[in-house]
DNA sequence: TATACTCGGATAAGAATAATCCGAGTATCA
DNA sequence: TGATACTCGGATTATTCTTATCCGAGTATA
């Protein structure tokens, strides 16, 4: 799992603080990451439509949609792609005993089992939506912690 | 999630048609894949304790335990590491809002959504076992498939 | 006792991820 | 209305991890 899909999560949760758009380069000073990489995680949710970009002097990114609406899988989906972790390489067609192709009708045991270990992975995570978890940092650490970050997002440059 | 843990799975549930050891350069040839690699992961399933290696003129590797006993979570521990895919960087304490050492007393709320879902898939995989994945294999293709592949296995190196 | 076969760890090549840069476009402000 | 300053967007490079390979240590065999 890339690491981009923890900066992405993060992005998204201090974003529901914010109906106006929020630079790139103040959520990188935010989280104190780099701001040229994190681009590339934004414009990936962008892509994927969970955020949209306003270009221009006071532009930036804001939520397209309601956090209740926007689950983790939508975003881990977006950032590291909607492919299946484990490939199944079709090893049983191969080799001296490969079995016939007539017979392979559908995906071998091996990898029936680890889909359905992701299928319940991604069940999980769609379980969770982005208004969750800011609703959990409420939580943890009271709910100023949102108020103050909503404060510095959309405050003066000069901090 | 690497490539070599399907090969993993594909070597344990050949492992169970054959009580004497099976050496690499023999499952490498059944599977048609490097054998110079496979032994990488065949050495990390020795390390943990799945397969027991035998050295000398008639050696190979060989289960250590029954079927039974291994579930897939321990080949996929063994190849690919114990660790967790989402790894937790600590966004909350960094930048000009870092949140305060004291009040981190557990994960972060987003560590725990990305672990839960791990959780439910490491669940899954711990419910399946080696035996089940030859039953099934026996179910797919006849009970003659792993009987030719335990003869191929115990038979002349002439093929 | 010599031999041939086995595993085991240390060593290179390749791919994917992580990080960076500069150009295109738009709301702002004079 | 026009110049400007700030924004995003894709193309480019460095680094880490995975993949692949090789040769040396050890043991049952004959």
């Amino acid at each position: 799992m890339s690491g981009g899909v923890e900066w992405a999560l993060h992005c998204c949760v201090v974003l529901t603080t914010s109906s106006r758009p929020v630079p790139a380069a103040r959520l990188a000073e935010l989280h104190d990451v780099s701001g040229s990489y994190l681009a590339k995680q934004l414009q990936s949710l962008a892509r994927a439509g969970l955020i949209h970009s306003v270009q221009g002097k006071s532009g930036g990114y804001a939520l397209t949609r309601a956090p209740e609406s926007i689950s983790v899988l939508d975003v881990v989906h977006a950032v590291d792609g909607p492919g299946p972790a484990f490939v199944c390489t079709e090893i049983r067609q191969r080799g001296p005993l490969a079995t016939p192709p007539g017979d392979c009708t559908g995906a071998c045991p091996i990898a029936r089992a680890m889909w359905t270990a992701e299928t319940a992975w991604r069940d999980a995570l769609a379980g969770i939506t982005i208004a969750d978890l800011a609703r959990d940092v409420d939580a943890d650490s009271g709910p100023e912690a949102l108020a103050t970050v909503r404060a510095w997002l959309t405050g003066d440059p000069a901090g």
